[in-house]
DNA sequence: GTAATTTTGTACATTATTTGTCAAGACATA
DNA sequence: TATGTCTTGACAAATAATGTACAAAATTAC
């Protein structure tokens, strides 16, 4: 839960309440609660707003939020999943390669 | 769709009919069509079937399954999730190295 | 060509998963 | 004890995914 866990520390760091939060995102507060624990998921426009109310980098948060939406696709052996994931990333390195050439 | 061009190719190479495929797993042909096209996607059950049935190593089919459930996952700008995934594959090396030590 | 077979497309009903809400409980502090 | 903060669980609501039926295309065989 690489999102949840920064999101907590920048909070804590901050010296906010998860109220605060909560009524940042208008949502209610268990609820942010549980996106704090990575019981629930953020929304990615959730996400955007956190990093501009905590002044922290919309990509900074935006790719720790991915890297858990990964996590949890795995759906196999962590040997299968880590050579899919090697696989995946090969595949997107390429496409961003493609895109820099046009 | 990794793992749906390769079943395509696998049942072409083999002659064999989407009818007889569904009937492997047990499921409506048309469902059958879909998967193969990557409408819907298999259950892993499914996947391990169709590897014994094919003749082809239960890994291999699972690897590129799971490659499209992490494409299927990325809900970002390319370079976000490019670099997420580089993250994730590292944490997920990691935790291969780890238990291979024991 | 056309009949038969195979595959695809579409519209839905069904099922499963995820999300959000609320109220009660736990815990700390004053 | 009273107050504020956070967590938790049960559950309804919303959303998403799945599977089915059947018509339309496409392909193959005759």
């Amino acid at each position: 839960m690489l999102f949840a866990n920064k999101l907590r520390q920048l909070r804590v760091k901050n010296d906010l309440r998860q109220r605060q939060m909560s009524a940042v995102l208008e949502i209610d507060s268990g609820l942010y609660s549980k996106i704090e624990r990575g019981e629930r998921r953020a929304k990615k426009e959730h996400v955007v707003k956190l990093a501009h109310f905590l002044h922290v980098e919309e990509k900074e948060l935006l790719t720790l939020w991915q890297v858990d939406q990964f996590s949890n696709a795995v759906s196999t052996d962590y040997r299968i999943a880590t050579n899919a994931m090697q696989i995946a990333y090969d595949q997107y390195k390429q496409l961003n390669t493609q895109k820099h050439e046009k």
